[in-house]
DNA sequence: CTGTTAGCGCATTCAA
DNA sequence: TTGAATGCGCTAACAG
């Protein structure tokens, strides 16, 4: 509650003193009254109004970290595990480089804009944007943004990306599948935007099937929709397929989890019948049994990344590697089975 | 960029006639210069500083989210499916009423004191602090708080709470355990704290064994550890005891899911053998295979609730429930089996 | 209906 | 080594 000037006043020096020995703008300031001016700072709870120094500095000492949902979507995003594992991590690393973190979520870049002007934020990170709507953004913005997740149109400009190596976990998970002897696997992720991170892993797909002289057709990858009941039909729909698809690839550890106890349920054994594989390595695919063969990635590390990435860009340093591709790593475990020759 | 006096230049008016015309006092305003106004306001995409606004109203419209982790652990609280789905819908309830949201955690009081005075927050939510501390804070803020999951020492002072009714899920979980025939039963949770709702959760038991003339001694109560590897051992011990308990109640649906996974890991068949019960009943309890038999609760509705009472707070309403005990209701699956006379 | 003015608390420049 | 003065953009009380 304690300003400055009331401070000044109470240790009987100028409010510009007080403001040097908050600064530790020592040399200014001789021992003695350094000294009772930290004293009172502590005695009555010196809290720097944020709003003044905003005010005055035209800069606040906030991240925005904003999630985009897709349109016409007003759920929260936040209950996937990854989101929140890398909002848990960026918290922290915000928390423990001394900003603060505004949380948002939108489906557009004009409310984004808006943000930045209005609480003058220190650096944004910005998670899941479209391609198109990275571009917008990082030509409007001045503020220092860190993209997570984010695939871009190659349109020339420079983007701070978190990025996960997405070709290089679908062409692993692929190659492994293939060397199982799968030829038709099926490829599910709940988004088809292109291009995306799905498309990524996809395309990796098909460089595993190119190796081998072999080509993966487009309508292998499958769109399943966001709605439990509407996911259920599709799992029935590919049990009946024929000739039937040997494995099936999700791009999500979750809903492989459900397509395997959906196969459990109607007696179709997993990998006996059909293999499945998961995307993340997170609590659901060591959850359910068979644990599933899925792609690693470290969402903490993630996280971690990106505030630093953002923290040098806020000291005004040029980074060596404007864009990082955290690498992946496929875990095998037991959901993916051989196929007799 | 654009700033009010900007603005009103442009338009060839006074500051104030902008004001009046951002604020809605239309009828301080003739309807030419409020149209010219506003269109220069739209063209020019003004955006307030929120900073100005802090420092002239002494207030922002910053609501504070803060999650109380434990002393001296400094991971993240968020990965818990609870609190990202809670996050999620608090997000998405100060956002649509027009304020914006900084996510903390901590595990000490003078950091939320220091926040709310640098920030001169609006409105304050606090998750999972302890009894003492909500007094404490309680007492020494001045803006409106409410309180999520907090049990409180009875010190006659008025919270704002939105809790869940624990001692009845206890209850009802153990009515219906004890019904299927259960009389040794183990109850865990990751922490103990005393009043917290693990303990209410026992205290339900407790009343449920009444019920029956019986009685559930303390050490039914066990705390289980946040080390993966410490858990291992304690699921192993509890197998091996003697006489065996039919039953295991945890306070938590992932812990109960890993316990599930456990037996069956070593041939111990569930409910066969023994019976294992969760809480929340959020997607691991639906994964596990058999499904758990938990305790519901709706994250999302607590969050809206939370937000609601704190809005409301904020208006200045004197609210006829101050505190608010969610419902809880028992889902039956399959993870409970009868033990035999 | 419109304009003037005095703060809000801090950073910063300049003067002593 | 210390102090005085100005301005950041807005609110709100007041004057016209």
């Amino acid at each position: 509650m304690a300003t400055i000037k009331q401070i000044a006043e109470k240790a009987g020096v100028s409010p510009t003193t007080v403001a040097n020995v908050i600064h530790g703008r020592t040399a200014k300031v001789s021992p003695s009254t350094l000294e009772r001016v930290r004293s009172f700072l502590a005695s009555e709870k010196y809290a720097p109004n944020m709003g003044a120094i905003m005010l005055a500095r035209s800069s606040s000492r906030i991240i925005g970290v904003v999630i985009f949902r897709e349109p016409r979507r007003n759920e929260t995003v936040l209950e996937d595990p990854f989101s929140s594992m890398i909002i848990g991590a960026i918290e922290r690393e915000i928390r423990e480089a001394g900003y603060y973190m505004m949380l948002h979520t939108t489906d557009h870049e004009e409310d984004i804009l808006r943000l930045v002007a209005k609480w003058k934020l220190a650096g944004l990170i910005l998670i899941w944007v479209t391609g198109e709507m990275a571009g917008i953004l990082q030509r409007s913005l001045e503020t220092p943004v860190v993209f997570i997740d984010c695939i871009f149109d190659d349109d020339g400009q420079e983007y701070h990306n978190v990025a996960l190596d997405d070709e290089q976990g679908g062409y692993e998970l692929t190659k492994y599948l293939l060397s199982m002897g799968h030829r038709r696997i099926a490829y599910f992720a709940d988004s088809g935007t292109w291009p995306g991170t799905a498309t990524m892993r996809f395309e990796g797909a098909k460089r595993a099937y190119a190796e081998l002289a072999l080509s993966l057709p487009d309508d292998r990858f499958k769109i399943l929709s966001k709605d439990y009941d509407e996911r259920q039909k599709t799992y029935g729909q590919l049990t009946v397929s024929d000739p039937p698809y040997t494995a099936l690839a999700f791009f999500s550890d979750y809903y492989a989890a459900e397509a395997v106890i959906y196969c459990q349920e109607r007696g179709i054994e997993v990998p006996g019948r059909v293999s499945v594989t998961g995307f993340d390595d997170n609590l659901f695919a060591r959850l359910v049994r068979p644990r599933l063969t899925t792609v690693y990635q470290d969402a903490f590390l993630r996280g971690h990344q990106a505030v630093t990435m953002l923290l040098a860009l806020m000291r005004g340093e040029t980074l060596e590697t404007p864009s990082v591709r955290s690498p992946v790593s496929l875990k095998i475990r037991e959901s993916v089975g051989r196929v007799p020759e």
